[in-house]
DNA sequence: TCATATAGGGATAATTTTATCCCTATATGA
DNA sequence: TCATATAGGGATAAAATTATCCCTATATGA
């Protein structure tokens, strides 16, 4: 007899129809909305900086950002890993040890960033950004 | 008899609660949590990119993006605004006529944004950002 | 008179993103 | 033996973000 059907987990479909077709479909045809998909996750750029400066296993970045659950930061860490920001490495040791790098594409990101978070911390140094009073023109 | 209620609209109480109670509270304590809370939206950098070439009507800016709805678009120039980015001047004529700027505040984020595009469009030329195999150390 | 332009936003549905909880497995120290 | 450490991810709930639809109002041109 031929087998006309294949059972497959449910999540393997889930993510099969993800990469290929969301419901509204990411269009990263420019820079800005590429970098943004690449670093816009909540502690995506936690993770990059912890990782420049040396937290390489996932235990330690896990303790730096305790306000994560380990679940998002695994997931955030797969996703760089994914767009080649970083790269994971298992060592062949028990009990188990994997420790993360940044790429030289990762490497390259680092300038980027630190212009954004200057920007950021200068913004917030700076009272006058408060809301303005909507203003009339005659 | 002393009015012991008053009656508000519900949208005005859900704003209120919004803005000082959110049920996962924003943490802009860093540079750069404050920057992606204020670029972060789909289309801000777009907004901030039209209006800085000169498209200030928001006539103009919903036809530069038609991919957005109106709706969306006056939401992140709103935000844009309160964030002290943009400023909305109303002129007393009709048909109405609006018109957005960017702040100081708004120019000077001109080359963050610079930067992080130009960053985005490397990666796209670039090939090599291909997934990699996971990798494993001896 | 009717369609279109200008500008804006409420109500709600859909979608995406995070959070919460629970499970796997092995090694170490109390 | 039991708690803890290492690392990871499925299932589902909650929250946040966007999308869709419909409403206001005035002026202009066909």
């Amino acid at each position: 007899m031929i087998r006309k059907y294949i059972l497959i987990p449910k999540f393997a479909l889930t993510k099969l129809i993800c990469m290929q077709e969301r419901k509204i479909p990411k269009d990263l045809t420019c820079g800005m909305s590429m970098i943004m998909d690449i670093i816009g996750g909540k502690w995506k750029p936690c993770l990059i900086f912890n990782i420049s400066q040396g937290y390489r296993r996932p235990s330690q970045l896990q303790r730096l950002n305790p306000k994560a659950t380990r679940r998002v930061l695994n997931q955030q860490l797969k996703e760089l890993e994914e767009h080649g920001v970083v790269r994971r490495v298992v060592y062949a040791e028990l009990p188990l040890k994997v420790e993360y790098f940044l790429t030289e594409i990762g490497e390259s990101l680092m300038p980027v960033i630190r212009t954004m978070d200057n920007w950021g911390s200068q913004y917030l140094k700076d009272p006058y950004h408060l809301p303005m009073v909507r203003e009339m023109a005659s």
